[in-house]
DNA sequence: CGGGGTGTTGAAGCCCATCAACGTCCGTGG
DNA sequence: CCACGGACGTTGATGGGCTTCAACACCCCG
């Protein structure tokens, strides 16, 4: 099997039934496969698209381009997740996407997913699924932005980060790959660059983690999550882990 | 036709293209009606469901509930909305749903809709591309109350509302219901109420909007939107009228 | 060695949360 | 009819947390 086929089949069974027969069939899918530079926006604000990506190596952020020529960060991807598949229904990008750090990306045909989700329904389920834990999380973003101080609000996108990033085995022990500046995290959370140092500062003088080099490392889960008021219900994760029955 | 088959109809053609065949199909859904007192919770944060529900008349909220008791306030929905479309994949709510004033909503089995997207692959997509929507509802509600000040915040809100309520032929001239409470507002946008209401006064003496009573009444569109800085693009929404030719 | 990007830290000031007091409306019951 | 009480809206004073600005440190790469 593909390494592409195998990551999408992996991730769909984070969260849905797929059967031996709904993974042969995927394996059916066409794909090319494109290379980016770190920080490269690869879908514009505004754009249509033929093809749905799925990231295959790194990382992805969806952003909003604003008036004043900064950016609000909407979401984070990893290995697994199709950040554009609303691309799927929805005739233009309300947003752009781009690398954080150099990642691949793999694109499928939109007329290949449309007929398998019209023979095997229940493929076309699993990836809505997908855009609907995706809805889950924007929604978590929303009050984590709103309701949280500074401090709870970076600790929450760190344990979600961490959680879906373990989720999908991606994590090294307690570290994981977040190529991610101090701007980018103050465009993310909705606070100054200056804060977003500050409250960084906090949370590593509180022992919960260490963020530096691109990479996060957890030092203490439980009081990350009691910082963060972090509650993975959202994720919509099965609590089982992967089982590998088809390899 | 019944009310509630001709409601979910002429919403979906806000957005996707629905044959008369499919609106045939549509038909053949059974449902039960339930009225709500104003503020009645009918789905709670952590509630499984065999039916989806259909807002008929009336409006209601979707909300994260906090640990300090208060709420976050994510989405409004009006006459023709599924506000809990996600249940129908996903196992529990990660928020609660509430009327704000006095409502009706038609449930409709989980089942049904499953067959009929099978029948039916298209209505299912045009489901689908409804919780898209909302997604992309939610990605600007990030980007509200977390990249613009709190003028800009309520105006955009205001518009977004309104702009959703004339797409759905739910306004009257300039005027809309909107039966929502300061707090609400300010749990929505993440503010305080005494800024609500400062704010409030702000966009009233812009002579942009007036707002009481539970109505919403725009005195000066393009002002509102210059002030909000709203581009209904994430809406999705046909630019065309909608177009009666069922009935 | 120089320069740019990024991270770090301090000082100043403002916006907004908080608190408090008061006003207004409306439904209830005397 | 009026008195009362509660929910909701309004307004002012205060304080603090965050933004902004500025200066500097660091590091990688040319």
């Amino acid at each position: 099997m593909e390494r592409i086929h195998r990551i999408l089949i992996d991730k769909l069974r984070e969260h849905s039934p797929i059967t031996s027969d709904d993974a042969v069939a995927l394996q059916s899918l066409s794909f090319t496969v494109r290379e980016l530079d770190r920080n490269e926006d690869f879908i514009r604000q505004g754009d249509t698209a033929q093809v749905a990506a799925l990231v295959v190596e790194g990382m992805v952020a969806r952003y909003h381009l604003l008036p004043n020529g900064r950016r609000q960060y909407l979401s984070f991807h990893m290995a697994g997740d199709m950040p554009d598949s609303q691309t799927l229904f929805l005739d233009r990008m309300d947003h752009a996407v781009c690398s954080i750090g150099t990642a691949v990306v793999a694109s499928i045909p939109h007329k290949q997913l449309a007929r398998l989700f019209e023979l095997r329904p229940l493929i076309g389920f699993a990836v809505w699924r997908e855009t609907l834990i995706d809805a889950a999380i924007f929604r978590e973003a929303i009050t984590n932005n709103s309701a949280r101080d500074m401090t709870a609000r970076m600790a929450h996108l760190f344990c979600e980060l961490f959680y879906r990033a373990e989720a999908s085995r991606l994590t090294r022990g307690q570290v994981m790959s977040l190529p991610i500046g101090l701007a980018q995290l103050g465009e993310t959370l909705g606070m100054a660059i200056a804060t977003v140092n500050r409250t960084l500062a906090e949370l590593r003088s509180a022992q919960a983690i260490e963020f530096r080099g691109g990479e996060l490392e957890v030092l203490d889960w439980a009081r990350l999550v009691e910082i963060g008021q972090f509650d993975p219900g959202y994720l919509h994760l099965k609590k089982t882990p992967l089982v590998d029955d088809d390899g």
